[in-house]
RNA sequence: GGCGGCGUAGCCAAGUGGUAAGGCAGGGGCCUGCAAAGCCCUGAUACGCGGGUUCGAAUCCCGCCGCCGCCUCCA
């Protein structure tokens, strides 16, 4: 059964079938560079990364492009207001986003395009559309993609230009042919960005980028396409205008993926609604598969809550995920070859059925489901007195898949380091007090050890002790 | 107004024609000197409301209510 991804072009479950067989093109829309990003930014940037570890999983060779846009309104408007000069505010929240890549655990895109560094190509497209009538030069450099001209434009987002013509609530350039025309190419104005073209130096619109930096680095069809939903209309529908009106080429792009957005209380989190939590200031307080667990749990296509009744939850969530990966108990006596045998089997079952859900669209809830069935048979197992051994084989599953999301589930129990030594001692000690009933010296022992953030458990088989997360 | 989508237990969230996954929180129990963790049991006669189709609907159709996103920069 092959993989079935939602497109929002056809607003359909499809078979995934890749233009080239084993090889996946892949382009995300990554962010503009003109302030610290937020959690939604985030989130947007991980759903990919989860989608293309399962892609990789599946034995795809996946081809990775996420672009920086370093050139845009917003950046000579910051730059402006900090006195700055925009294409260093730029490079300098690139360097920033690239930390984050890093910090939350993400996989390196194979090319991270710039703008500024695609000029050429931006060039060159813009030149074969007004070759091919398919845009417009005004008097001072300005050059227009004329909507009318293709026919099936609004196919993405389901509109139609009669719609649009309605709904503009911005007064349309007079000199636009029709008001639904964009801009590919934005002639300078005084100290902004410039670069020569054939009508005079200038800049690119917003939306031909993606288009330049999809053809240069991926070609002229590619299979996924992600990015917000919020997307979709009209940067999207767009980049397939101008796309499909260059190469002459449709579909564009195979598979459109868009991500539900990430939502605080009613409204969606964003920068103009002054309700984002940046990443910084997210990851002082938590981990990076904190935020990894609460995108895993909800679907992809839907909006994420996001608030502390969440985050708490996917902390806990997180910790349920790890503890199946603790050590057996220090006296396990051992299960029967049955009882073995029984466990690797739930393993494979678990395997199965996060492949199964994972198939269908990437879905991450059904998946993970999969994963805490695992751990509570694991757990079984170990109260049941299974050696290390003996739960290997299924905690080596519970990895790897786990891995496959992207998550660290570090291995707890005998912590590794210098302490060891101490906290056995100590809790030999501790034993001896046990022995005696000497209750209060005994628990003295174990609170001091928790106020030094070692956890230490009495189980039936032995005393364990980690470290606190 | 147009386009797209959502409404499932206290919370988060799968399921889209065959009789409601999973996580968090809660209750009871086992284990334990206590604790913690784990394990076992427990929760919606029920899927926004009202009709309809069907042997059968949370799942399909119609209507209504509420909410969100996009139509302007936005992951």
């Amino acid at each position: 059964m092959a993989i079935q991804v939602y497109n929002t072009l056809t607003r359909r479950k499809e078979p995934f079938q890749p233009l080239e067989d084993g090889v996946v093109r892949m382009y995300v829309c990554g962010p503009t560079v003109y302030d610290k990003a937020h959690l939604g930014h985030a989130m947007s940037v991980m759903v990919y990364d989860i989608i293309r570890r399962y892609l990789e999983y599946r034995g795809y060779t996946v081809r990775h492009v996420m672009n920086y846009t370093d050139v845009d309104d917003k950046i000579i408007r910051r730059a402006r207001e900090l006195g700055e000069d925009p294409m260093a505010l730029a490079e300098h929240y690139i360097e920033e986003f690239e930390r984050h890549i890093r910090e939350l655990g993400l996989l390196q895109p194979h090319v991270k395009p710039r703008v500024s560094q695609e000029i050429p190509w931006i060039v060159r497209i813009v030149e074969g559309l007004i070759e091919k009538n398919f845009a417009y030069v005004l008097e001072g450099g300005d050059v227009y993609f004329h909507v009318p001209q293709k026919p099936d434009y609004g196919k993405l987002s389901g509109r139609r230009l009669e719609d649009l013509q309605e709904g503009f609530r911005i007064e349309p350039d007079p000199r636009k042919k029709h008001p639904a025309d964009f801009a590919l190419w934005k002639a300078a104005k005084p100290g902004e960005p410039s670069w020569d073209s054939p009508w005079g130096p200038g800049r690119p619109g917003w939306h031909i980028e993606c288009s330049a930096m999809n053809i240069h680095h991926l070609g002229e069809q590619i299979d996924i396409h992600g990015g917000g939903q919020d997307l979709i209309f009209p940067h999207h529908e767009n980049e397939i205008a101008q796309s499909e009106a260059y190469t002459g080429k449709a579909p564009f792009v195979r598979y459109w993926l868009h991500n539900g957005l990430l939502m605080v209380g009613d409204t969606k989190m964003a920068k103009s609604e002054g309700n984002f939590v940046t990443i910084d200031d997210f990851l002082k307080e938590h981990e990076a598969d904190v935020l990894r667990m609460m995108v895993l749990q909800s679907h992809y296509r839907r909006p994420l809550l996001f608030n502390e009744a969440t985050v708490h939850q996917a902390e806990a969530a997180l910790e349920r995920l790890r503890g199946g990966m603790r050590p057996a108990f220090p006296q396990a006596p051992g299960l029967d070859a049955a009882r073995v045998h029984e466990l690797n089997h739930q393993a494979e079952e678990a395997r199965r059925a996060f492949e199964e859900a994972m198939d269908d669209d990437f879905n991450t809830p059904a998946a993970l489901a999969a994963l805490f069935t695992l751990v509570r048979h694991i757990n079984q197992a170990r109260d049941a007195g299974a050696t290390d051994a003996q739960l290997r084989k299924a905690q080596a599953t519970l990895l790897e898949l786990a891995g496959v999301f992207g998550l660290t589930l570090t291995p707890e129990g005998p912590a590794t380091g210098d302490i060891a030594p101490f906290v056995d001692l100590l809790l030999e000690v501790r034993q001896e007090l046990r022995r005696q009933k000497m209750w209060a010296l005994a628990d003295r022992i174990r609170d001091g050890l928790a106020r030094l953030g070692i956890q230490v458990e009495d189980t039936p088989h032995g005393t364990v002790w980690r470290r606190k997360s």
